[in-house]
DNA sequence: AATGCGGGGAG
DNA sequence: CTCCCAGCATT
């Protein structure tokens, strides 16, 4: 029976589980900001940004009143921007309707912002001790193993099965290390890259596809359709030791993050200086800077880049650009890594 | 049910 | 290169 995986998984977990920041002390407010981070993202590329997050933002009344500008600088770089802005709409809703303290609730916590059926099930299970379930990538391929399951799970019905069997076998008095011990394991023993460590699972008698040898061909995915390729013109404008940058719309693709002017399509040299003159800038210099790549989950973008120096304008109040220099562009302003290529033709500041 | 949304590490 | 990561919101 499946409830036999549950008392072996967290003597387990008990002894092998990492020592990662979050798990130093239980507080809410701490495994929620860990949950978030760690939405489709590895837990190596979480661990500096916790602990600096946390250390600016010490509590959710902290993160509520956080300025639009310092949040997403403490977010750079670590994607998927909305999961800070959704954090950041819970937290005024967990000050005005909660006092500041989560919700020891599966459905309040469902019911904010951002949160998912996921990281309720972790926040609750983890902080507060409720034993329901919090299935994530690790925990549908070990159950796929498990029970040996064909089915898809990136299917919603899949996911919603799992939370069932899940839920019946709950411990009543450690959900939290049993629901982090599924996801241990997936991370550590069933691997998503690679073969499975099998010889080092401490459930591998209970598990359906161990003993078939089917091990490797679980769990089962859909293809994904593949990215469209979007070629872009990325403009390094200077004017003196400034360059100039630009605010993102607020919805779409790295929404209201800032980034260098940039177009569609690869243009040659005359119509990178017409569109700058467009911009009501006077181009007096132009270099081609080298291509580059980036890739997102569902696009990528190929780069070319121009480096222009403008003349100084007193008037540029009508323009959307900030001309600003590097090292204060680095502490004010989040530029994610797309632009990396680029960012390092801006100007340090002359002198010292 | 399908799609948009980042970035990086591993094989 | 491909895969996929402690997913969620929107349509």
């Amino acid at each position: 029976m499946l409830n036999e995986i549950v008392q072996p998984l967290i003597s387990w977990y008990r002894q092998n589980k990492r020592i990662l920041p979050w798990r130093d002390q239980k507080n809410a407010y701490y495994t929620w900001v860990s949950e978030i981070m760690l939405q489709q993202t590895r837990v190596e590329a979480v661990k500096p940004y916790f602990l600096r997050f946390i250390g600016e933002l010490p509590d959710v009344k902290a993160l509520a009143e956080c300025p639009e500008e310092k949040l997403m600088k403490l977010w750079e770089g670590l994607g998927y921007y909305n999961r800070v802005r959704n954090m950041q709409n819970a937290a005024q809703t967990v000050v005005s309707e909660y006092s500041g303290i989560l919700p020891a609730s599966y459905e309040e916590l469902l019911a904010l912002k951002g949160i998912g059926s996921y990281t309720a099930g972790a926040i609750a299970s983890i902080a507060y001790d409720i034993p329901v379930p919090a299935v994530d990538g690790n925990v549908l391929r070990v159950f796929s193993r498990i029970t040996e399951d064909r089915q898809d799970i990136m299917k919603q019905s899949v996911r919603r099965q799992v939370e069932e069997k899940l839920l019946e076998i709950m411990p009543k008095e450690a959900p939290g290390d049993f629901n982090q011990a599924l996801m241990e394991l997936g991370a550590v023993v069933c691997v998503p890259n690679g073969p499975a460590r099998c010889t080092e699972c401490p459930i591998a008698e209970f598990c359906r596809a161990y003993h078939h040898g089917t091990v490797d061909e679980l769990p089962v995915k859909a293809p994904k359709k593949k990215r469209t390729i979007e070629n872009r013109t990325v403009f390094v404008i200077q004017d003196g030791e400034r360059t100039a940058i630009h605010k993102r719309p607020e919805e779409g693709l790295l929404a209201g993050l800032y980034e260098l002017p940039n177009a569609e399509g690869h243009l040659s040299m005359d119509e990178a200086l017409e569109r700058v003159k467009e911009m009501a800038l006077e181009p007096l210099y132009i270099e081609a800077l080298p291509e580059a790549k980036h890739i997102f989950s569902h696009i990528e973008w190929r780069m070319t880049g121009y480096r222009i120096r403008v003349s100084s304008l007193e008037e540029r109040k009508e323009s959307s650009f900030i001309f600003t220099e590097k090292k204060q562009s680095e502490k004010q302003y989040a530029i994610p890594s797309a632009f990396r290529a680029y960012i390092k033709y801006m100007k340090e500041k002359s002198g010292k």
